[in-house]
DNA sequence: AAAGAGTAGGGTAATTGGGGCT
DNA sequence: TCTGTCCCAATTACCCTACTCT
């Protein structure tokens, strides 16, 4: 019942976003983004996650304030 | 609690953190993570322990739902 | 006994983390 | 407020050859 999905690098986050992988690490560090830290203390990312946010699954997503534009 | 005495190989563990296997080897001989050795010298891992270090860190992530802060 | 896949070990390059700044 | 870039330190990835496991 575990959704064993693959693990996504900051580089490949940020690649798939066309963001510096700074960015992608401050979305985690803000909660913005569920992340699996490695016994070393580099991020993981799960791809389905990834992918949910890509597709702009907006409908169950946070940040969404009072109509914000983008920036 | 029963102790899960599942054994994972260095490359098992590897595609669970998407590290590469050499990098499970250096987190055993860094004491970060407990391994079992063969006689032949190979590592073996707890599926336990590794699964609690994959979900044992765990900050603010989605996935629950929308947390509508008014902020 | 032989073969293939995986692993250990060392060394070097690339990526990442964290803080601070333009 | 959010993102990109610079710094340095730490972690990780890829190269090789030799040994172990199935």
């Amino acid at each position: 019942m575990e959704t064993e999905d693959r693990l996504l690098t900051p580089g490949e986050v940020a690649s798939l976003f066309r963001v510096d992988p700074k960015t992608v690490t401050r979305w985690a560090a803000a909660g913005r983004i569920g992340s699996i830290r490695t016994p070393g203390g580099h991020r993981r990312f799960r791809e389905s996650e990834v992918r949910a946010l890509l597709e702009g699954d907006a409908e169950a997503q946070t940040g969404f304030e009072a109509g914000h534009s983008t920036h």
